[in-house]
DNA sequence: GCCAATTTTATACAGGCGTTTGACTTTCTT
DNA sequence: AAGAAAGTCAAACGCCTGTATAAAATTGGC
């Protein structure tokens, strides 16, 4: 849970893996699983090819290990915050005001680190698994994944006052989360619209401006009365 | 401009020439451009092999046909609604009140083709070219995705006042797109979320239910006073 | 300084890939 | 019906892939 994607070590064998690690996630990012050869990963690496079989046994354990540390790079960029508020949901302590505020802080944070941070490099491998996710991305979504979609349901439903179960609230969470992740999924689009060639943390600011707009609008559909 | 996605021919070569691409469409889609193999694909045509050099030259021009077949499938789902709206705004004719109509509109289509139609086999393409765009991507982009994302754009403006050309405008109407493509883009999360096995029209409708409200909200943020 | 364990290295292997080739068959034109 | 054009096909090419192997080099504890 720290906010390294691989924890660094004084051991030779583990600085070897960490650096395997590193390139792979850079590597797999840039060209795919498919199209990130093992020589290629090792090479930039400094390794010889062998090295990934000797530390993971073959290619798809690798990439499953690069899931597994996104996973808890992702964890740790919201988590404090993330558990702050499910304490605050469990005891009743999070009033609309409340939740909305934290809706804003949550979408900016995500959008800081997908604008900026390690997670450029983290954005590719994400997006593809989208497109076509392999076996080891169920355990990304059960872990990492879920519980944020699930956090996000439950508070937005503190102002809507629905059930957070319930298939509308699941579906209101997830469009607004979809307002987010667009700059990320989508991010060549917008770039190209804006005619820049390189979104940045301005670029994160507005964005953040817009969205706290519409989510003070959707929010004030349910906190006002229907004209 | 037909909502065929590869116009059919009564000639004997150009029926095989659309088998390929069906095919092709539909293994790209399934398994990627690198993981699906050329024999894979001409199999599923019930080709030779070398019917792809023989049709199209190589394994690439193939794909940037596919490509070329989803921008005019693409642009035919709204095509005749996108003209007339274009019309309206060039001639003043769209009031704030026809313009949300008109995203409305425009969602649901995009909704209900992305969850229904033909648009399942073009999604997975998408999502892997925005991914790792392609060469080929360029002219979707530039022919098909532009041009909606600027009429969305100049739509949204006519609502909010703004300048449609404003860093701010396109910032909007991309976190508004945002909130209809993630159910594309993000499927696998909010089928899961949902707990449903397929997402059917149902769904698609009870979404642009959702999306209607977030979008009236949202709207009515500029049309009334700020409280 | 030594020995065992760990790590690194070069090489080999089998299999799949996109593409090419040239002979073959079918279709169309006159 | 004949000849040309278009289409089909199996086989082979060179290349790159992930993995296995076994020898060489390095490391760390005593």
């Amino acid at each position: 849970m720290t906010r390294e994607l691989f924890p660094n070590s004084p051991n030779k064998g583990e600085q070897a893996r960490r650096g395997l690690l590193l390139a792979a996630l850079e590597k797999f990012g840039q060209r795919g699983y498919d199209n990130a050869s093992v020589r290629e990963i090792a090479d930039a690496a400094g390794q010889n090819v062998g090295a990934i079989a000797y530390y993971f046994g073959n290619k798809e354990s690798l990439y499953a290990e690069v899931l597994k540390g996104i996973g808890g790079y992702l964890r740790s960029i919201l988590g404090e915050y993330a558990n702050e508020l499910r304490g605050q949901l469990a005891s009743g302590n999070l009033d609309p005001d409340g939740a909305r505020t934290a809706l804003k802080r949550i979408f900016r944070t995500m959008l800081g680190e997908q604008i900026d941070g390690d997670f450029y490099k983290v954005r590719s491998v994400m997006m593809r698994e989208q497109a076509s996710p392999s076996e080891s991305f169920d355990l990304l979504y059960r872990e990492t994944i879920r519980p944020l979609h699930e956090l996000l349901t439950r508070i937005l439903a503190v102002v809507t006052g629905e059930d957070p179960q319930s298939p509308m609230a699941i579906v209101r969470a997830h469009a607004l989360f979809g307002q987010v992740i667009v700059f990320t999924l989508a991010r060549e689009t917008i770039r190209h619209r804006l005619e820049v060639p390189k979104l940045g943390p301005e670029h994160a600011a507005m964005i953040g401006d817009v969205i706290d707009e519409h989510i003070d609008s959707i929010c004030r559909g349910f906190t006002l009365p229907q004209p």
